[in-house]
RNA sequence: GCCUGAGUGGUUCAAUGGUAGAAUCUCUGACUGUCUAUCGGAGGGUUGCGGGUUCGAAUCCCGUCUUGGGCGCCA
């Protein structure tokens, strides 16, 4: 750390710079009163700031009256001081601290402000709760936990930033006022005065526009850009959001993958000093769904799902009978221990929370599967189903059948609980793969219609061409997912440069011209004078930042997040505005009336 | 909208239906080598709020508010 950008400033050095050498050095600091241990005589107190931790020194042998004003500090207090370097006694050298060789003896105290009595403590090892961590976020920041946090992510961003620029790409800003598309998420909207009963929307992502800029022939972009989704919050969902989009022009999806995974590298390499092996895992949607029951499969440990819906229509099992007969699977997952009747009916629980009817099981023993359903197979078929799923001794089978969709997502989340519970993988491990190839129609039975998996401007596979017409959920399309232990962290795609066929997908989708003209006219124009193929990509920069160091909650990478109504406990937002303002707006409220 | 957990000194937590405690903090005393200093003393509580049950409620019941997690939602 080098302090030559102080040289204009009162302050010689920061609170984490001083080491051994530069012992007898006259120093000025400034910084935050930490820590404070009082022996009576000498007193001794950690000054803080953004570097480091620095313990300086007041001894009344050396300078009394400095040493009476000393007497008074509190912690958060803001002082300057100025001393001498010099070496701390070998046996009271501090290895916790980078700056724990040396100590700086006071001869100077100045308070330039005294701090009111901090409502909660500015200290790892006692975090308060998240509604007063928020609403006094500047002291909840000031925790060096905290500062280390959004350290790492800005040395990530400048990391991100230079690889990109180093591959040619080019930061652009998109404009955060545009035409609202009520497709997908819930937009923010934001009226326009000048245009009375008009709004804008802010956006959910830049897409259409760095589609744009690919026509405009800036051949690679990116931005480091926030994102805006007026949708209920989780621990890795807040209204608004980063993401570090990019968009290549004349790019396979190789390229893509390869631009990301060199992204990822650097931010990993230059915030916490880790090598990512690249490339990533490529896993096609398929194998994904049919191992792991999801897209967003958590890699880090085993526990593959089997379908046996084959095996199951040979059993007089009812209940797989019955579901098979419905358009059902059959899937099962192997857990490596015998599990107890408890278990088994707490898991009958979590399964039907999630959908399941119900879960049945088979407990493997030293004598042979033992489950009340066991009778209904024979044993060819129970042979078979054992050997498929690897069922030994010690191990249990838990079945679900169902639809699909259900079967596949009850299963991953129990999978899920077995790799938590049984402690499947290290936690620090980061596991990234690709999801490929997924299909570009999803079939939504409660509207009977295709609705897009993704994103409808997707290129269709050049061999799935043939099934647009007939059999749309055949179509798989150059689709993209990027998986981090069990975290979606972005998606992207090819994107249909051809207006032909991106109306046949409008069409498939049940999406009428006039309709498609509408909302996305500006971009089928543009991409009549011109458009050159293109692909691209987004990452969810919050939960990047938050799982490269270690944990979920992106509120710990964000200064000021929402809590879980959406709402700053620190500024009080959203609140009413002035009926004058509304005026203006031509806004008149018509607020439901509370039940009583 | 639904499910679920929490709400007790400033803060973090404890307390079988029977005297609301601890640590930290604040103030203060002692102490010249600590490093989340240590050791004493003091201060600090309408147990979120409103009802109810009970001889007696932090504890049980009902309602309500705030807040965390999840589901729905997030193409």
């Amino acid at each position: 750390m080098v302090s030559d950008f102080l040289f204009t400033m009162k302050r010689t050095h920061t609170c984490g710079e001083l080491v051994k050498k530069d012992v007898k050095k006259k120093v000025v600091l400034q910084g935050w009163v930490h820590k404070r241990r009082d022996h009576g005589g000498i007193i001794f107190i950690d000054l803080r700031d953004r570097y480091g931790l620095t313990q300086i020194v007041f001894d009344p042998k050396h300078e009394k009256k400095t040493h009476e004003l000393a007497d008074t500090l509190r912690r958060e207090d803001v002082i300057e001081v100025e001393g001498k370097v010099r070496p701390r006694p070998k046996t009271m050298i501090n290895k916790k601290l980078h700056t724990g060789e040396i100590e700086v003896i006071i001869n100077r105290l100045d308070i330039l402000n005294k701090a009111a009595t901090p409502p909660i403590e500015v200290d790892d090892y006692k975090v308060a709760n998240d509604d007063l961590r928020l609403r006094y976020r500047y002291l909840d920041l000031r925790r060096p936990m905290m500062q280390k946090f959004f350290i790492a992510r800005h040395k990530a961003t400048m990391a991100a930033r230079n690889y990109l620029a180093s591959q040619n790409f080019l930061e652009i800003e998109t404009p955060f006022f545009v035409k609202s598309t009520p497709e997908g998420a819930r937009d923010y909207i934001v009226p326009s005065r000048v245009n009375p009963g008009q709004f804008y929307s802010l956006p959910q992502s830049p897409q259409l526009y760095k589609q744009l800029l690919m026509v405009a022939g800036f051949d690679r972009y990116f931005q480091v850009v926030r994102c805006m989704r007026d949708e209920d919050l989780r621990i890795d969902r807040q209204p608004e959001f980063t993401q570090i989009d990019i968009e290549m022009t004349f790019a396979e999806q190789d390229d893509v993958l390869a631009a990301i995974e060199g992204t990822v590298k650097a931010i990993f390499k230059e915030a916490i000093g880790k090598n990512i092996k690249i490339p990533f895992k490529r896993m096609p949607y398929k194998e994904s769904m049919d191992k792991y029951g999801t897209d967003k499969p958590d890699l880090r440990f085993g526990l593959e799902l089997t379908e046996i819906t084959e095996e199951a229509k040979e059993s007089d099992y009812g209940i797989f009978k019955g579901a098979i007969k419905n358009k059902g699977i059959v899937k099962c997952i192997r857990v490596p221990v015998e599990l107890s009747r408890k278990q088994i009916d707490d898991l009958t629980k979590f399964a039907q929370k999630f959908g399941a009817k119900g879960l049945s099981w088979m407990r493997i023993t030293k004598k042979g599967p033992e489950s009340s359903i066991v009778k209904y197979f024979g044993k060819k078929v129970l042979d078979k189903i054992l050997k498929k799923a690897k069922a030994k001794p010690g191990t249990s089978l838990l079945f679900i059948a169902d639809k699909p969709s259900i079967a596949n997502d009850v299963l991953a989340r129990i999978r899920l609980k077995f790799g938590e519970d049984l402690k499947l993988y290290n936690p620090k491990d980061h596991n990234f793969a690709w999801i490929v190839d997924y299909p570009l129609f999803e079939w939504n039975d409660e509207e009977k219609k295709w609705d897009p998996m993704h994103h409808i401007f997707s290129m269709p596979k050049k061999e799935c061409l043939k099934y647009m017409d007939t059999d749309p959920g055949k179509v798989l399309a150059s689709l993209y997912d990027l998986v981090l232990n069990g975290v979606e962290l972005g998606s992207g795609s090819i994107r249909n440069h051809d207006p032909t066929l991106q109306e046949k997908s409008f069409k498939i989708i049940g999406l009428k011209k006039a309709e498609a003209e509408q909302k996305f006219g500006f971009l089928l124009e543009a991409f009549k004078y011109g458009a050159p193929p293109h692909a691209g990509f987004a990452i969810g920069y919050d939960r990047l930042v938050a799982l490269m160091l270690g944990f979920l909650d992106i509120r710990d990478v964000i200064a000021f997040p929402k809590n879980k109504a959406a709402q700053c406990p620190m500024d009080g937002c959203p609140g009413p505005v002035e009926d004058q303002h509304l005026k203006d707006l031509n806004i008149k409220l018509d607020m439901p009336k509370k039940k009583k």
